[in-house]
DNA sequence: AATAATTATACCCTTACGGGTACAAAGATA
DNA sequence: TATCTTTGTACCCGTAAGGGTATAATTATT
């Protein structure tokens, strides 16, 4: 029942990882199905600044999602699984 | 009074457009705001998918938004002028 | 119409992204 | 403990991103 908050400025991160994590996917699952590179998968984890736009897209298409603007300090509520 | 529904997955080129449009500034003077290229604004202006994450960033800064992982299919809704 | 301002396209150049790979570190399982 | 899996870090390298600049094309503005 408890929800999480993240900062979607931040933890786009945290959001790959946790999207990951409920499909059950290792970052090598995560990468080849996204058709990227395992290393890229690492990166986008660790918050590398300069990944490029559509690599990431790539990865967040498997999740329903994809990059778009969104206000600074937003905040968005998360169900822990899903 | 009219309001435009621009989905936020095509047209971050629009956003951007639009924001700069409605501060009156132009490309230049958004690029040496942003501190990024002028080559990289019409990029970014014209869609190009690669750009890098950290200096769409710069831009989008000025308009107090940012990149984050948005739902697939997602429309909002904007005023013409802010 | 002409002129000025803004935007689009093209070229060269330096930098670094991203892939591949290998190895180390951290977690998990028994 | 040891063993296996997963994740993190480091290296080399091809290639594309992004800046600068110049020139065309487009769009005001008069």
């Amino acid at each position: 029942m408890q929800k999480k908050t993240f900062n979607t400025t931040l933890s786009l991160r945290d959001f790959v990882k946790t999207k990951r994590k409920d499909l059950g996917f290792t970052q090598k699952m995560l990468a080849d199905k996204a058709g990227v590179g395992l290393r890229f998968i690492r990166e986008l984890e660790n918050a590398k600044p300069s990944l490029q736009m559509n690599k990431v897209n790539q990865v967040l298409l498997l999740f329903g999602y994809e990059l778009g603007p969104v206000p600074l300090n937003r905040k968005k509520m998360m169900d822990e699984k899903s």
